[in-house]
DNA sequence: TCTGGGGTCCTAGGACCC
DNA sequence: TCTGGGGTCCTAGGACCC
C-alpha cells in the first residue's frame, strides 16, 4: 500500500447540514423552530431526524417511533413523516452554493459534502469556513457545521467538534491530540460496531489510542479500510477526494409494508411496483442491467412468528432496461423463493451489473427489439414525469394497495411551484 | 399494533483451469 | 498404492456509511 504523505498541504473541508431533514421541515414551518421535531423513516417507523431540543428530550437517533410515542406526547415534541422529494431537492441547493466557492467538492450524502480548501492560506481558513456557512445559510436556510483537517477522516472528527461550537467551524491543525484524547472510538468515520467492540476489548476506546497502535497490529486484526483509518487519524491522506460524480453501480428499490402480507398476489403486486421505479431509475441514467435480485422476508421483530428471507439473483441473457422484461424476470423469480403461510414484512428488488448504455454488449437481435421498447419506455417515462409517478403503470402493480406505506404524518409540502418537481404520489 | 432505505467496498471461499 | 498446487475469477455475505 502506497500513502501519499502531503498532508502538510492538505486541508479538507467537511459540510454537514444540522439535523436535516428537520431543518428543512422548518423551512416552510418557521413557527417550529425552537421547538423539539423529529422526522420519522418511511412506514413512520423510526426516527430517523432530530432538532437540538428533541436530542436533549432523550430522544435517540433510529430508534422505533412507538417505543417513544409517550416522550414524544409529553414533550409536544412535532413530528413529521419523511418527504425526500423536499429533502432532495433542498439539498441540490446547498450543493449548489457550496459549488460557489469550489469545483473540487465531493458530494458525500444527502447533507454532507466534503471541499478541497488546499489552496486556502493558513490564516483564513477558518474564516473561509465561516464564509461557506453564512451563504449556505443565508440562500438555502439551512444550518450547517464545518469541519476542517488534513484528511477527510480528520475533517470528520472536526465536523463532530463544530457541531458542539458556537461558531458552527473548527479547524483541526497539527497538534489535536487533546481532541482525539476525547473523542470516543465509535465516533470515528470508518469505525462501526463491529470494529468499536474489537478495538475496545484491545484497550483501545479513544481516537487518540487508535492513532498510536501499532501498523501491524491493525492490519492484523482488521483490513485494509481499518488502516487507512489509522494513517489518516495521523494526518496522512489515503482516502481521495471523489470530484467526479460516477455512476451508481446497483439500484435497489425496497419497502416495508403498512400492513403484513400474506398472499402471493400481493407481494407481485409490491415486486411489480419495485421494479418499475427502479427501471425508471436506471434509464434516467442511461443505464442496463444485466442482472436482478428479488428478496423478501418477514418481520425479524415478531418473536410469536417464525421467521423467513430469501432472495434470489437472476443473470440476464441481455443487459436492459426495459421494464415489462424486468417485471417478468422479477415475478418468475418470485415464485420461487414465496413460502405460503408466513406474514412477510418486506419486499424489494436489486439491479446490479449495471452498464453505460454504450458499452452494451454486442448482439444481432438487440438493435431491432431496442428500438421498440426504448421508444416505449421513453414515453411511460415522459408520462409520469409530467402527471406524477405511476400515472402510467401496468396491471399487475394493483391500483388500491392496501400494502403502501403509512405516511400519517407529512407535511406534504412541494417545492414544485418554484422547481419543477414531480409529484410523487404515495 | 407499530422497528427505514439505498448505497459501496472488502474478503473468504468455491469453481475452474492447467 | 500413490491422489498437487498455483493461479484467476466470481459471488455471497458482512461491515460500513448516511
Amino acid at each position: 500500500m502506497s500513502y501519499t504523505n502531503n498532508s502538510k498541504k492538505n486541508k479538507v473541508a467537511l459540510i454537514d447540514c444540522n439535523s436535516f431533514y428537520v431543518s428543512c421541515e422548518r423551512l416552510f414551518n418557521p413557527k417550529i423552530n425552537d421547538k423539539p421535531v423529529v422526522v420519522l423513516s418511511n412506514n413512520d417507523g423510526c426516527v430517523i431526524s432530530r432538532s437540538t431540543e428533541a436530542k436533549k428530550i432523550g430522544i435517540k437517533m433510529g430508534e422505533p417511533y412507538f417505543k417513544v410515542k409517550e416522550l414524544v406526547k409529553r414533550n409536544n415534541v412535532y413530528i413529521f413523516s419523511s418527504n425526500y422529494a423536499l429533502y432532495g431537492d433542498i439539498s441540490r441547493r446547498v450543493m449548489k452554493t457550496l459549488k460557489s466557492f469550489s469545483d473540487k467538492i465531493e458530494i458525500y450524502s444527502i447533507d454532507e459534502a466534503f471541499v478541497d480548501l488546499s489552496h486556502i492560506g493558513e490564516n483564513e481558513v477558518e474564516n473561509y469556513g465561516k464564509e461557506i456557512r453564512k451563504r449556505i445559510l443565508k440562500w438555502t436556510g439551512i444550518p450547517t457545521s464545518v469541519g476542517i483537517s488534513n484528511t477527510k477522516t480528520l475533517s470528520k472528527v472536526a465536523n463532530h467538534i463544530a457541531k458542539k461550537n458556537k461558531t458552527g467551524v473548527t479547524y483541526l491543525k497539527e497538534n489535536i491530540d487533546e481532541s482525539l484524547k476525547n473523542f470516543h472510538i465509535s465516533d470515528i468515520w470508518g469505525v462501526g460496531k463491529q470494529l468499536s467492540k474489537l478495538y475496545i476489548k484491545n484497550g483501545i476506546d479513544t481516537a487518540y489510542k487508535l492513532k498510536n497502535i501499532s501498523n501491524s497490529w491493525v492490519k492484523k486484526s482488521t483490513n485494509v479500510l481499518g488502516a487507512k483509518t489509522v494513517m489518516e487519524l495521523r494526518g496522512v491522506s489515503c482516502i481521495n477526494l471523489e470530484t467526479q460524480e460516477t455512476k451508481r453501480k446497483s439500484c435497489c428499490v425496497s419497502r416495508s409494508f403498512g400492513k403484513k402480507v400474506t398472499s402471493l398476489e400481493k407481494l407481485k403486486e409490491s415486486i411489480t411496483t419495485h421494479c418499475l421505479n427502479a427501471a425508471e431509475k436506471i434509464r434516467n441514467d442511461n443505464q442496463t442491467a444485466r442482472a436482478i435480485t428479488i428478496y423478501i422476508r418477514t418481520s425479524p421483530f415478531d418473536k410469536n412468528r417464525k421467521y423467513y428471507s430469501n432472495s434470489i439473483s437472476i443473470d440476464l441473457p441481455i443487459s436492459t432496461s426495459n421494464s415489462l422484461e424486468l417485471v417478468k424476470k422479477a415475478i418468475d423469480g418470485l415464485k420461487k423463493i414465496y413460502k405460503c403461510g408466513y406474514f412477510y414484512q418486506k419486499a424489494g428488488i436489486v439491479l446490479s451489473k449495471l452498464n453505460e448504455n454504450s458499452e452494451k454488449e454486442f448482439n444481432l437481435l438487440a438493435p431491432i427489439m431496442e428500438n421498440k421498447s426504448q421508444t416505449l419506455m421513453k414515453a411511460i417515462d415522459f408520462t409520469n414525469a409530467k402527471y406524477g409517478r405511476n400515472a402510467i403503470s401496468i396491471a399487475q402493480a394493483g391500483i388500491n394497495n392496501t400494502w403502501k406505506m403509512r405516511k400519517k404524518y407529512s407535511s406534504k409540502i412541494d417545492t414544485a411551484s418554484f422547481d419543477f418537481l414531480p409529484k410523487i404520489q404515495i
